[in-house]
DNA sequence: TCCCCCGTAATGCTGCCGCAATCTTCGCGG
DNA sequence: CCGCGAAGATTGCGGCAGCATTACGGGGGA
């Protein structure tokens, strides 16, 4: 897992590295908007934990820039500031969470889990992996600006694979995505739209893979 | 005691509600996940058994709903899937036991008072063991940020492990992580399981080993 | 009527995994 | 310290389940 720390407070931000790595996280640290805005382009997050008082503006500007490019990664703030109003101020935002400090790290662990285990947001605008960008409210996907017009029952077995990239999707967790619980399939319908799909994004060169992890389902990846 | 019982089928769910008021449960019953969770909110319930295939959704979707509004009551999953995969995806998300259909009235007794003598069970999000880490969740497994791809037996296997690294795991209940009941083993399938998944830890240089304990079973420790 | 989505099934291929043979390690007793 | 038996480790083999691909045709929408 990793993270992207907003924090202008030294010793704070390394102690905090240090308590997260051993939980397995890594950390990301740095302390102007500026530099966090263009980390999260080159990276992708599994949250952001943001501090208030920045030196270059206050931290909750950064929520609707975030958004503004289609993340909906989890957001926790951090900070001093801890009354009601400003609670709902930093929610309405956009922020997942709040957290006043100070704070004891296992406090911290326990709303970040509660946040990953969030499920999807619905304000989640689009994803984008390889040279595409997948908009899963308007089922519209495109390759570096040109639209990609796709059937739909391979347009659901993309989107179920990229709202999960890198990680292994279950075969029956997208049967699920595709077919409701009435339809039935009785033949290998599931893979023939996953060939089928991998032919059409080749053809128009998305620059992503889909693999199979055989036995357990299948994988999407960037090239 | 009361129970909520969420489950679509309605013959199941009256001979179930029969049964159980023959041991002096009070059940509660719905159809959808949209009602019990208002139902969970109004009433506090002992356990809930809840149904994968709904008319509204996955019922697995269910768990961390419940569980973010800070409820720990037990949770025990009835559903035709049964195969190991699914067992380790439905705990890993909260719950806190498994049920295939079709199951005796017994047997969900048995079930329903090992839960409820059972401390709240607190599920990882992840496990991070060496230089990897495992995300029972998604099935995935990462060394240093790098994915990588395990046939089905050997992950179960690793998970399995890693779940309680540093301490040992019996034969038999490695074997019930990898077979379902239905399948049996008259050889050291097991055995060579371990052996090819070693292989391919070293190789990937996961930074972890797996003891044998003679005679007992198996152990997992960091290098 | 034409088009194309999509379920079905046939075909070929890959590699997982159960099995068993063989070798190694461990623990115990003398 | 040695020997023996049992448990475990390793590995090749082969069956076959699972996957990829593609052709075909029904059916629905324009």
């Amino acid at each position: 897992m990793r993270l992207l720390l907003i924090e202008d407070e030294k010793e704070l931000a390394d102690a905090l590295s240090g308590a997260l790595s051993k939980h397995g996280i890594v950390t990301d640290h740095t302390t102007h908007l500026a530099d966090a805005f263009e980390l999260t382009r080159q990276n992708s997050y599994d949250a952001i934990l943001l501090d208030r008082r920045l030196p270059d503006g206050e931290g909750l500007t950064f929520i609707p820039m975030l958004r503004r490019t289609g993340t909906d990664t989890p957001i926790i703030v951090l900070t001093a500031r801890n009354e009601p109003l400003e609670r709902v101020e930093g929610l309405d935002l956009g922020a997942d969470d709040y957290l006043g400090k100070p704070f004891l790290v296992d406090e911290l662990m326990a709303r970040l889990r509660a946040v990953l285990r969030r499920p999807p947001s619905l304000t989640e605008l689009q994803i984008s992996v390889g040279r595409m960008v997948i908009d899963p409210l308007h089922l519209s996907v495109t390759v570096e600006s040109i639209p990609l017009e796709l059937p739909r029952r391979e347009l659901l077995v993309l989107v179920a694979l990229a709202k999960r990239k890198d990680k292994t999707v279950l075969r029956s967790t997208l049967e699920a995505a595709v077919y409701n619980y009435e339809e039935e399939i009785q033949s290998n319908a599931l893979d023939a739209h996953i060939s089928r799909l991998r032919k059409r994004l080749l053809d128009a060169g998305a620059g992503i893979t889909i693999h199979n992890i055989r036995g357990v389902g299948y994988l999407l990846k960037e090239e």
